[in-house]
Formats: C-alpha cells, sequence, structure tokens
RNA sequence: GGUGAGGUGGCAGAGCGGUUAUGCGUGGGCCUGCAAAGCCUAUCCAAGGGGGUUCGACUCCCUCCCUCACCUCCA
C-alpha cells in the first residue's frame, strides 16, 4: 500500500502483509463528537480494515486526552467534575462510534491513565537539556531540537516573528510549550516539579512510546493537528528516542460548512448524533469517503441527500442478492481489483466508492432484467467484501421478521400471478408495516428495509 | 505577511501530454394492475485569467487572480 507522508512529500510503500502500527490522535473529551471527527475516525477506520483484508496483522491505537484546559473550563462552567466529564464524552463518543460501525481500536489509551509514563519522559527531557524547569511548570526548549518545524514546513524566526504566540514570562522563548503545568485544581498529580497536570502534546508522546517500541508505520489525525500537536510530538519523541517518531505522517482534510470549516468556536458544528438521525450513518459513511481524505468536504443538505440516494442503491442491491439467494462465490473480479488498487493508492476512498458503486449498478441492472442467478456469486462476494471494507452495514430487521417478510412476498408473488390484485396490495401493506419496502420486477417481488 | 493544499461541465468528483471518466441532477423511454424501486437512453464534451514549452495541454513550466487550511484551542 502507497500512503502520501505529508513530512516529505513522498509516497511511501508499506508492506501490507507485515505487521503495521498505526497511531491516530484522537478526541479531546469536552463535547460530543461532530463530523469532522467523524471523517478522520472513518478514513482511519477504512485504511486499517482494508490493510487487514490485504493481509496485514494492524495495531490500531487512537487515544482520548482527557486532561486539557477545555475539559477544566467546561466542567467548572457546568459545575460538574471534570474527570466525570471527560468519561461520559468518552462514552458518548463510543456510542458515536459504534453507531458508524467504526471498529474498536486494538488499544484506546488515556492521558489520565499515563501519568508515570508522561513523568517519566519529561524527566528524560529536563535530563537532556531538551526541557527547563521554569517558574510555572516545565516547558520543551524548542531550541534545543534542530529540526523544529519539520513537518508543518515552518521556520522558528517566522514563528518568531508571526508574534501570535501566547506570552508566558517565564519561558525562555515564546515557542517553548509546556510540558507540565503547576496547578492544584482537580485532576491533578504529583511530580518532582510539583502538583500539577501534563501540557497538550505530552501525552501522546508518551502514549505512543508506550504501545510502539520504536518508529510507528503511520500516525495521523486532521490536518489541523499538524502544527502545533504532530510538530511538537515530533520534538518531544525525536529527543526522547534515537528513532523517528512515524514512517508516515496521514492528515485527513477538514470537513467546511459552506465552505467555512466545522469548529465548535465558530458554532459550525454538526454533532454526529445529529447527522446520523437526519441522513442515517451509512449516508454519513459514504459522504465521509467521498473524496480522497486530504481534501476538504462540504457538509450540506444537497451532498448529504447525493450520499443518501447513492447508499441507497447499494442497500437494494444487497437486498436483491438476498432475496435471490445468490451464493457468494470466490473467483477474480475487475472491479474487485479496482476496488482494492484505488485503496492501495494513497486510501482513495472515492475510488473505491465507485468501484463498489458501479458493481451494486451493475448487479440491480442484472436483478432488474434477467434475473440475479449463481452466476453472481462471484460479484455477490466482492460485493460483501466490499462492503466489509468500507464499513457500510446495511440495515436488518430480525430473523423472524426477515423469514415473515420472505414468506409475505411468496405469497404475494403467486397473488400477483392469480391477478388478485386487492389481496397482493394487502400483503404489500403488511410488508410495509414490518418496515419493508417493496420493489417488483416481472413477477418478483423483493424487500428493502432502508436505513431512512 | 509566511507556509501548505486547491481552483474541472448545473452540482459532486477522478484520471490522463493526443481516446466518453464516473456519479447526482435534468429530458425522454422501458418494465408495472397500481405504487415504489430499478433499468435503458439522451443531455452536459468542462477545465480561474494571461503567457510559454510542444506537432498537440485540462494534464508540464512561468505569472497573475481567487478559495480553503495552518501560523492561537481545534479531527
Amino acid at each position: 500500500m502507497k500512503i502520501h507522508d505529508t513530512l516529505t512529500g513522498a509516497d511511501v510503500n508499506l508492506d501490507a502483509t507485515g505487521r503495521i502500527g498505526v497511531y491516530i490522535c484522537g478526541l479531546t473529551v469536552y463535547d460530543d463528537a461532530h463530523v469532522g471527527h467523524a471523517r478522520a475516525s472513518i478514513v482511519f477506520d477504512v485504511m486499517r480494515r482494508h490493510l487487514e483484508q490485504s493481509g496485514a496483522a494492524v495495531t490500531f491505537v487512537q487515544n482520548f486526552t482527557d486532561v486539557d484546559d477545555k475539559i477544566l473550563e467546561r466542567a467548572a462552567s457546568t459545575n460538574v467534575k471534570a474527570a466525570a466529564l471527560a468519561e461520559k464524552y468518552i462514552a458518548r463518543y463510543g456510542e458515536d462510534a459504534e453507531a458508524l460501525n467504526i471498529r474498536k481500536p486494538t488499544h484506546e489509551p488515556r492521558a489520565t491513565a499515563h501519568m508515570p509514563e508522561i513523568i517519566e519522559m519529561i524527566q528524560r527531557l529536563i535530563e537532556s537539556d531538551s526541557a527547563y524547569v521554569a517558574e510555572n511548570g516545565v516547558y520543551f526548549d524548542v531550541s534545543s531540537f534542530t529540526d523544529y518545524g519539520k513537518l508543518s514546513g515552518k521556520k522558528t524566526d517566522e514563528l518568531m516573528a508571526g508574534a501570535r504566540v501566547k506570552v508566558d514570562a517565564s519561558k525562555r522563548s515564546p515557542l517553548d510549550f509546556a510540558l507540565w503545568k503547576l496547578d492544584d485544581g482537580e485532576l491533578t498529580w504529583q511530580s518532582p516539579w510539583g502538583q500539577g497536570r501534563p501540557g497538550w502534546h505530552i501525552e501522546c508522546s508518551a502514549m505512543s512510546a508506550k504501545h510502539f517500541e520504536s518508529e510507528i508505520d503511520i500516525h495521523g489525525g486532521g490536518r489541523d493537528l499538524i502544527f502545533p500537536h504532530h510538530e511538537n510530538e515530533i520534538a518531544q519523541s525525536e529527543s526522547c528516542h534515537d528513532h523517528k517518531l512515524a514512517r508516515v505522517w496521514m492528515h485527513v482534510g477538514m470537513v467546511t460548512v459552506d465552505g467555512q470549516k466545522m469548529s465548535k468556536s465558530l458554532g459550525n458544528s454538526k454533532t454526529v448524533r445529529t447527522a446520523i438521525s437526519e441522513w442515517g450513518a451509512n449516508a454519513l459513511r459514504v459522504f465521509c469517503l467521498g473524496a480522497r481524505y486530504a481534501k476538504p468536504i462540504d457538509y450540506s443538505e444537497s451532498a448529504m441527500s447525493e450520499s443518501v440516494a447513492l447508499w441507497q442503491q447499494i442497500e437494494t442491491c444487497y437486498y436483491e442478492l438476498r432475496r435471490a439467494r445468490v451464493v457468494p462465490m470466490h473467483g477474480t473480479s475487475r472491479l474487485y481489483a479496482k476496488f482494492t488498487e484505488s485503496l492501495d493508492d494513497n486510501c482513495d476512498t472515492r475510488g473505491a466508492l465507485d468501484a463498489l458503486l458501479e458493481m451494486a449498478s451493475r448487479l440491480n441492472d442484472a436483478a432488474a432484467t434477467g434475473g440475479l442467478s449463481a452466476a453472481h456469486g462471484v460479484a455477490c462476494s466482492a460485493f460483501a467484501t466490499m462492503l466489509n471494507v468500507m464499513g457500510l452495514r446495511v440495515r436488518r430487521t430480525s430473523g423472524d421478521n426477515e423469514d415473515a417478510l420472505d414468506a409475505l412476498a411468496d405469497k404475494r408473488e403467486s397473488l400477483r400471478a392469480e391477478k388478485k390484485y386487492d389481496e397482493a396490495d394487502a400483503v404489500r401493506d403488511k410488508m410495509k408495516s414490518i418496515g419493508a419496502d417493496v420493489l417488483d420486477h416481472d413477477g418478483r417481488t423483493v424487500w428493502v428495509i432502508r436505513e431512512r
């Protein structure tokens, strides 16, 4: 699999048959996840599924940052304990991820559960003169790391000139960032430098080092993490270890609304929950996978209704195959090859989606004209695999209801053959009451459970 | 101001130095007892502006314009 590396700008080949370590920067948990968070999680979920489908043993780590200024602020303003607030939103993200069929990461480390590792890493940084103790806490000395800026393409003197960096009198340089903040409030720990809590960034360096002994194969997150988060992670980690932090850096483009980045501060964010209830989880996945991951995508009514239309074609195809009792069969398929080649090519989910849609369209065509048969076994098998790799999940009803619907569909077919249309219509109404849409072609009755 | 990513048909969105992307939408048709779904077919042959390289550029180079992101917390 070929992946574009943000740091070098080059395409890096990954052996998709070996072991692959992936570290994704997850959420800071002080509010519900929005569609932008969902996109990043979905893209990396598909990448993981594809790597595993290709034979790789993937260790997939996605962290939660559960100690942070925002969490403390939100907790204070809503009169709840910060730890409880973080816990609540971790749980709610878990529900969102489940609804979106995002596979559980191998590990979901939390910053608060890694205080010894964090403190130890800070200590090492101080010992190697990469960090220093100041009045308000411990800071990373950016001037000690000559490669600083290599990921984001920023030069330290330009950053200095920018003067938008917060000035803190106890820092040697405005560019230095906090590793440990002295504090005696909630969510604080004892450290050699006094009571306090970690700064943002250090938790990811400590947690990734814990889960990966050497270089991480793929380190990812949203584009907005490139600076300062990932830049600072590199500085910290590479000052501690003699290997690079990651072989490949992968950054997912922003989700915009009316061309503007979705963000909480702008007040234009759409929560995952809202999007799912308005459009359905599969349509949201289709939307998030409908462009190459590095590009921005614009969330809008029309984009989402198009995603729903695309999803419905896939949904219909699934039920056509099911009703025709096509038995999956191994074999080679041009569209399946296009699907895997697309994903191998820098995780081109759009290309993969196109292959899946073309497959659905061909099968729907066959269903509408000659009918599906055992001859479609190979396509049926490829279709199922593609659905699975894309993480799309057709809505089902209970097994009992499926049996009942099959029986009703059979009954309706014979009533129609006998031209007993009133009775056939009654059966259709019955099927609708169970939640199934009825599609007729040429004497055959197919039912579909629609997501929406 | 700096850095990065882009500007493709009504919309979304690819690839490619010379052949129709594709999908959605729209028009027409087919199937059907009805409805729904589906299918077929047509439509749209577009490439921010200006230069250049070339036999030939949407595809390469230069330049200008514009959009977005990051430079402050952010997936």
